[in-house]
DNA sequence: CTCTCCCT
């Protein structure tokens, strides 16, 4: 971009050299052009051999050395899965666990050798499998509930270790102690080049570093070579499992250029559709271009924009060489539309040579692969997700991101052809920046992990060995989360409701509140219709809570009018979660999903509405499985019920609110004389959100309980979903808690 | 009147 005086280029950088090793060489796009000469293949005999004789491998693979799909072959061919053992390898997405399977398995050639299983979906036979490739939230089910040592595995490979999952994190842990057990169970952890160090210091001993002059070559020693622990060391070189190595591969991704601005910009959207169209314009390299933004709103803006430019005659774009496609891609989109940037392009793009200017959210920095990217426009900013255990409130802040990053996001070019990659910042922005962002387990609510790490009888939660140690305060948040809602005892131990949570696959506010509601169908005093009606209502508000963006959010004045008129029939002006509740009457009387029109007009999400479904039956199957009986929650008692609506509304509604709250008592906000909402617990303003139904068409309430709590524009914490409540159950439902 | 992304 030589006329482009915006940016300047301090070096050329082969971004695979420090790349942290991004995302599978699997998610969307199979490269199977990559066949049969992968990197990884030239280390072969080394792996093996490090296996042999150590107990931990760290593998440090970048991007497209094929690690993913081929160690497990290795391994599999070198006789690790001979007995009944398997070897298992962990992803931290679904969609990567079953397509690395079905690579794998069309591979080998034989499927009933290769198979996954993540939550609902299972296509490993355990009598003839081999090869298993499972999420680290399965793994970690299975290790809690009915392998806790892991029995099955011979080997288990962690893959994209360096994201530092919450999950990830927590089957580390798990894994150290099953080897205090099991030392010849194989550990594969593949990671980056920064952390693999890290790794290798959280499962093995340290070797006793020299000082002084030595020091330098020692630790180029301890970080390459292998993690010897000589004082336990047989001379007969005898495998010692306690002991670990790294192994590097390289990766096979392309030269990327990075520039830089001189100067921060002041508005990162106009400057990032600018340097788009710019590129366009100039580049003489085929290939698309990716741009990172922050929010599905800052990409619609974008999107518009460029259209604008692009389509105004008079625009210097129309100059250019090609016509060019806007797309948008976020996570709350339909899904036709954000299927578009994978689809290959269709045969008008094709003869008009035209370029796709693809505008996304953080979901293609590791989530996605977006094929064909040869630029890549960095506005160095993303949406970060940070716990507040003083508050108690979730937040989305907007910050700086990391190196690791901003590198990766560079590297989304590159994997097809040399790469560009424009950072609106300088390179004293970058050199600024943290090299790496928190891990999640620093940044996030811990009661689930808590919880999780009791069931697998840890006592004090303080001894369990994690690799990054969450903050204290935050710790005592989940413990005392825990305890209020009755899953701990005074010696912080399970108490028989806790145990039973274990069980639950929603997070414990959830598991309590479905508790609640099979209490209350069972109790004596509860009216015939509301116990016909309870279960399947909370399960049909669990299932909504697990599920975002259900409803499309109107833009305009003119939508917001006819979102008005969509709801009035469902609404109730209790709050949110009734009115959720009503949605999913039409559906439930009918036994019939909505069509696409019905939801276009009622501004509902209808893939996400047939996910809630999905997510609500698999619950009640749950539930039925573990609480048994004749009941028939979602079936044709609630059908006619809901129907006919006969019953008496209010009861239905205070009933459901009453089971909300024995949940999520600590989220519940009182009306200050301000007429601010102000949580109880810590006295913090609140604002019901725009999106809530109680903005819009509620009464006001003394009292309100809130689902969750987000950041809102102009400062100030919004909650969502909320709904009135009486101050009196607080007392019922949380004696102990609200005095 | 404005919610990043995963997972059991």
């Amino acid at each position: 971009m030589a006329n482009d005086p915006g940016f300047w280029r301090p070096s050329s950088s082969d971004v695979g050299d420090d790349l942290l090793a991004g995302e599978n060489e699997n998610n969307f796009v199979l490269q199977s052009s990559l066949s049969n000469f992968l990197p990884i293949s030239a280390h072969r005999t080394q792996i093996l051999y490090a296996l042999e004789q150590y107990g931990v491998l760290v593998l440090v693979g970048e991007t497209g050395c094929g690690k993913s799909t081929q160690i497990p072959q290795f391994l599999y061919e070198n006789g690790w899965a001979d007995s009944s053992k398997c070897i298992i390898c962990t992803q931290p997405r679904r969609i990567a666990a079953m397509t690395l399977a079905d690579r794998v398995a069309s591979e080998i050639g034989d499927s009933s050798l290769v198979g996954y299983s993540v939550r609902f979906a299972s296509t490993f036979n355990p009598t003839t499998g081999k090869i298993r490739f499972v999420t680290d939230g399965w793994l970690l089910r299975e290790t809690t509930l009915a392998d806790p040592l892991l029995k099955q595995a011979s080997v288990l490979i962690i893959d994209e270790a360096h994201e530092r999952s919450l999950n990830t994190e927590l089957l580390l842990g798990v894994v150290k102690k099953i080897r205090r057990v099991r030392p010849e169970l194989r550990l594969v952890v593949c990671s980056a080049t920064l952390d693999a160090e890290s790794f290798l210091d959280f499962f093995c001993k340290k070797t006793t570093r020299k000082k002084g002059t030595d020091e330098a070559a020692t630790r180029k020693r301890s970080r390459w070579g292998p993690r010897v622990d000589t004082s336990e060391r047989d001379e007969g070189g005898k495998p010692c499992l306690t002991e670990g190595t790294i192994i590097s591969v390289d990766g096979r991704q392309h030269p990327v250029d990075i520039l830089y601005q001189k100067e921060p910009v002041s508005d990162y959207v106009k400057t990032v559709v600018d340097t788009a169209l710019q590129i366009h314009e100039s580049s003489d390299m085929d290939g698309d271009i990716l741009c990172f933004l922050t929010t599905g709103e800052e990409v619609d803006e974008a999107v518009e924009m460029a259209e604008t430019i692009v389509s105004n005659p008079n625009s210097r774009t129309r100059k250019g060489k090609g016509p060019c496609v806007c797309l948008p891609l976020y996570a709350g989109l339909p899904a036709n539309s954000q299927r578009q940037p994978f689809l290959p392009k269709s045969s008008d793009e094709v003869k008009s040579n035209s370029r796709r200017i693809i505008f996304s959210t953080n979901i293609a920095e590791t989530s996605v692969t977006v094929p064909n990217i040869a630029h890549v426009v960095d506005c160095g900013f993303a949406k970060m997700p940070y716990f507040d255990p003083d508050t108690g409130f979730d937040r989305l802040i907007t910050c700086a991101i990391s190196q690791a990053s901003a590198k990766q996001r560079a590297g989304r070019s590159g994997r097809v052809m040399p790469g560009k990659c424009y950072r609106l910042f300088s390179e004293k922005n970058f050199e600024s920046l943290q090299t790496e962002s928190a891990p999640e387990i620093q940044r996030t609510n811990l009661t689930s992990l808590i919880l999780t790490i009791k069931a697998l009888g840890v006592s004090n939660v303080l001894s369990f060995d994690l690799m990054s140690v969450p903050s204290v305060e935050a710790l005592a948040h989940g413990v005392e989360c825990l305890y209020a809602l009755g899953a701990l005892d005074d010696e912080a131990e399970l108490t028989e409701l806790g145990k039973e949570m274990v069980y639950f696959s929603t997070e414990p506010r959830v598991s309590r509140m479905l508790l609640a509601a099979l209490d209350m169908e069972s109790r004596e005093e509860t009216p015939s219709m509301v116990k016909r009606l309870i279960v399947g209502d909370c399960l049909t508000v669990a299932a909504s809570i697990q599920v975002r963006n259900l409803f499309i959010r109107p833009r305009t004045e003119n939508q917001w009018r006819k979102y008005d008129e969509a709801v009035s029939d469902i609404l109730d002006r209790s709050g949110d979660h009734v009115t959720m509740l009503h949605l999913f009457d039409l559906v439930d009387h009918t036994n019939k999903m909505l069509s696409g029109e019905e939801c276009r007009e009622r501004f509902v999400n209808r893939v996400a509405m047939q996910r809630v479904l999905d997510v609500r039956s698999r619950l009640a199957r749950f539930l039925h499985s573990r609480f048994g009986g004749g009941s028939n929650w979602l079936g044709t008692k609630r059908q006619e019920v809901v129907g006919s609506q006969t019953y008496d509304s209010e009861e239905r509604s205070e009933a459901v609110r009453r089971c909300v709250t024995a949940g999520f008592f600590m989220n519940v906000a009182k009306l200050g004389s301000d007429g601010q909402y102000y949580s109880l617990r810590g006295n913090f303003a609140l604002s019901i959100s725009s999106t809530s139904v109680l903005h819009r068409y509620g009464e006001s309430s003394d009292y309100i309980v809130f689902g969750g709590t987000y950041d809102a524009n102009r400062g100030g914490v919004d909650c969502k979903p909320n709904s009135t409540i009486c101050g009196s159950w607080l007392r019922q439902l949380a004696p102990h808690y609200w005095r």
